[in-house]
DNA sequence: TTCCAACAACCGACCGTTCGGTAGGATAAT
DNA sequence: ATTATCCTACCGAACGGTCGGTTGTTGGAA
């Protein structure tokens, strides 16, 4: 039959994407290889094609993805123009972008569920995206704290601070993604400007920059 | 066969008990009638004598059980003995016991995998744990506020200041489950002390009680 | 330019196993 | 004798995965 559309590396992006997404409103064990193959427009063998199993296609859309957004990230930290309270600030909103708006912002939950069946991808998504993005937000607080642009507080508890309420939006989110009320029970906006705020000022001792 | 041990009542809950730590380790799709019965020691058939359905016990599990847990901090906010800074801190140390150590606190990944197939357990779930939860410590901030205890800081803000690290610290402890050095990554005693110690300082500016 | 082997992509049909759930009988306490 | 509890045995459906075979594309030899 004709290879479908397009060339091979979108195709592969074009599956990773749909079943991603089923995996993320079902969970791994509660989606089958059937429904995915249905949901990208080919029969259950001609996904296997692609994927030796349902643990390596599952594999693939929890590694492939991160490392955009690790990189931007890491772009923050590295800007010169900034002052350290406005990268504070403009990190924080794109960790909210990562952990809502992206599909592997999301996934902790997911990793979670299959951590015990496969354990290698447990250790793979906390290595390659949380421990990385715990350490660019830690090593920005740490250098304020030197340059005396910022308190001397526990970057410790700093970092679960900035990221506890983040990615507990994301899951309360995803909990609720059904609920007619979502958008009133959990306003992103609001929080968002909220946290920031107070994260800088224990930051940086009342003042909100 | 013999009704096996004890009184009913204590045997639906060891049943409860039992399948809801399988549910938490493998998810609701990944663990079968079957497994589940073999653990708490009957065949499946015996299992569906006390329950109508799968479904039936994934709902007892979730809703059975944390009516004592809200009670706890309901005790909290209204005792009279306590300082607004102290009932704060004793409130967000019941917190970090109820969701890190109680089975019903570590239940919201598991809620947001079966949140599209079963959505009224996901209603059940938010209204009767998660919503009252967050109601009691919101409550308890106002109060503070209105005494003049504590500095006037946004309620909403506060509320997943205190809660997202907590829920964020159980997740992650979940994923990191079998992780030789989970203890490391996430030493529960110092996380905890700093974030009391860092909500103590937003609400009352500077003043670690 | 033509031909054809090699190949990736795809499919319908099927494998053995496990799923949630049920029927009917045995056991044991009351 | 009744009732609650548990059992073995079984059901149809769905699971992850494999099979042999068909299609369009491609590239090099004639």
């Amino acid at each position: 039959m004709t290879p479908s559309s397009e060339n091979p590396q979108d195709r592969r992006a074009g599956i990773l994407a749909t079943t991603t997404e089923l995996f993320l409103s079902h969970g791994f064990a509660g989606t089958s290889m059937a429904t995915l193959a249905r949901a990208v427009g080919m029969q259950k063998a001609s996904l296997y094609h692609h994927f030796t199993s349902k643990e390596d296609l599952f594999i693939a859309c929890v590694t492939e993805g991160y490392e955009a957004t690790v990189r931007a990230l890491d772009a923050l930290r590295a800007d010169p123009t900034l002052s350290d309270a406005q990268r504070v600030r403009a990190t924080m909103e794109e960790l909210y972008r990562i952990n809502l708006e992206t599909s592997v912002g999301r996934m902790a939950p997911l990793i979670s569920e299959v951590a015990q069946v496969i354990p290698s991808v447990a250790q793979a998504f906390h290595s390659g995206f949380i421990t990385r993005q715990y350490a660019i937000v830690t090593g920005m607080i740490e250098d304020g704290i030197a340059r005396g642009s910022f308190d001397a507080v526990d970057p410790l508890g700093m970092q679960h601070l900035i990221f506890g309420p983040i990615i507990t939006l994301s899951l309360s989110r995803e909990m609720t993604a059904q609920f007619p009320d979502r958008d009133t029970l959990y306003p992103v906006a609001r929080i968002r400007a909220s946290h920031i705020d107070l994260i800088l000022r224990l930051l940086t001792g009342r003042a909100v920059t």
